[in-house]
DNA sequence: ACAAAATTTTAGACTAATCTAAAAATATAT
DNA sequence: ATATATTTTTAGATTAGTCTAAAATTTTGT
C-alpha cells in the first residue's frame, strides 16, 4: 500500500482508456466503447467519466469521448507496466502459455507496492516486452515506442520477424500454437490467395503454412534485416 | 477467477476469525476484537456477521461470539495458504525482509486463481512454512499441526531452536535482526534477571546476548534433540 | 435538410460496506 | 443483588459502483 489513490475500478477505467486510445491512434474513446470494454452499460460509464474528469484524469467532453490527461495517463501506464511484468512472471517463472495469464494478470495489476513491481522487474531481469510482444513501459511511466506492421501489409517474399499480436483471445493464442506461430519465429508471405484471401506462409524458412485473413491482419511482425 | 464466491472483504473477515480463534484456542471471538482487526467499528462487524451466519459461513450467537463453519474453515484457509506461500516468494525470490512483506501478501492473498496458486506453490519448492515459522496449510485445505512453546517457558539451560514468533509486527522483527535472532538459530537461556525479568541467552553456541521479558513470551521454539 | 436511428446523459433506484447514535443485552463491582 | 459500566445490536444514513428507463444530443440516410 504505497499510495492506494484510485479505487481498483477507477484503475481499471485508466487502463482501458489508454489503451483504446492507443488503438485508435490518439483518438477519443467512446461511452459505448468502454461500456463494451468494462462490461457495464453506458449509463454507468457516463458517471464515471463524469467522477474522472472532476479529478482531472481525464478530458472530458460530453457527448464526444474522451483522453487521459498527464496524471490518467501516469496511472494507466504504472497498471499497464504491473500487468505485463506479471504476465512476464507468470510464462517465464510459472511456466504458464500465453493464452492463460490474462485474468491473472488483470488481478495482479493492481497489487499496490513500488517496492514489489521494482523488486519483481529485477527478478525478471527487466524485460522490455510482455508474451504477447507488447512493449512494457518503464518505471518513470514512459511506453517505448514500437513500430510493427500487420503481416497482411507486408510484401510477397519479404522477410520478416513474428513481434506480436494484436488480439489476445485465447482463442487466438491457441490457434497460433498449433501453427507453431511464436514469438521471434521468421514468416515470409509466398502467396496470398485469390480465392479467400488466405496466406501460404513459409515459417523459419523451412515449412510452409496456410493461415487466414483474419490471422495475417492480427500477427505483428518486422521487416528482418 | 475460478470462482470468486466472497468478496474481498468476506475473505478477510474469515481469516481474521480463523487466526483469532486458533489463538484462543478455539474459543469464539467476540465482536469488538473483530472490529479491531478489521479496522473498523463493532456496527459494522455486526452486520457482517449476520451475513456470513445466513451464508453459513460462521456460528453466530448473538452477544456470545462466533466461530468459522466448516465452510467457512476452508474458505480461511485458502487464503492463508495463498497469504503465506506469497510471503515465501516475497523473501525467498524477491529478497524483501521478514519485516516488510506483511502488508503485500494482504493483497496477493485475495488473488482468484487456483492453477496460480498451485504453480506458485511448486516454484517455492512446496514449503511447508512461510518466513515467520508459521505453517502453510496444504491444497486440500488441512493446517499442519505444530506444537512450538513460548522461550519463556523453557527451562534455564535448555537447548532449543528458534521455529517462529507470535507477534509480527515489523518493529518486533526488525529488533529480532538487529539481535541475529533468525529462525533456526540455536538459544539457550542462561539466566532470567531477578530485578526485569530480562533474559540472558546464548545463541548459536557461540555469543550471549539480552532480550527482554516480552521478546522471550513472543519467541516460539522447540527442544533441540 | 430533416426524420429516423443511434448514442449518450440524466434521473431515480439498488447493493455492499461502512458510519454514528441509540437501544438492548451482558458483565462487573461493591 | 442490583446499579453501573461495557459490549453488542439495531436503526437510519452515506458512499461507490452499478442498473433501467427516459430525456437529450449527435449521426445517418435519403
Amino acid at each position: 500500500m504505497d499510495n492506494q489513490l484510485l479505487s481498483f475500478t477507477e484503475e481499471n477505467y485508466l487502463k482501458i482508456i489508454y489503451l483504446l486510445t492507443e488503438r485508435h491512434n490518439g483518438n477519443e474513446v467512446s461511452t459505448n466503447q468502454l461500456a463494451e470494454h468494462t462490461q457495464t452499460k453506458a449509463a454507468s460509464v457516463s458517471d464515471m467519466l463524469r467522477k474522472l474528469a472532476e479529478k482531472n484524469y481525464i478530458n472530458y467532453r460530453k457527448y464526444q469521448g474522451v483522453t487521459l490527461t498527464e496524471a490518467g495517463e501516469q496511472i494507466a501506464l504504472g497498471v499497464i507496466r504491473k500487468h505485463r511484468l506479471w504476465e512476464v512472471f507468470l510464462v517465464e517463472k510459472l511456466g504458464f502459455g500465453w493464452d492463460e495469464i490474462h485474468d491473472i494478470a488483470e488481478q495482479l495489476e493492481h497489487i499496490d507496492s513500488k517496492e514489489l513491481t521494482k523488486r519483481l522487474d529485477d527478478f525478471l531481469e527487466n524485460p522490455k516486452f510482455d508474451p504477447h510482444g507488447d512493449p512494457i513501459p518503464d518505471a518513470k511511466g514512459k511506453m517505448p515506442s514500437v513500430s510493427y506492421q500487420k503481416l497482411s501489409e507486408i510484401a510477397l517474399n519479404q522477410s520478416v520477424v513474428m513481434m506480436g499480436v494484436s488480439v489476445h483471445s485465447p482463442a487466438f493464442l491457441q490457434h497460433l500454437d498449433k501453427q507453431q506461430i511464436n514469438l521471434g519465429c521468421g514468416l515470409k508471405v509466398l502467396e496470398i490467395s485469390d480465392f479467400d484471401k488466405s496466406y501460404s506462409i513459409l515459417l523459419d524458412g523451412k515449412t510452409t503454412i496456410f493461415v487466414s485473413n483474419e490471422v495475417a491482419k492480427n500477427l505483428l511482425v518486422s521487416i528482418d534485416e
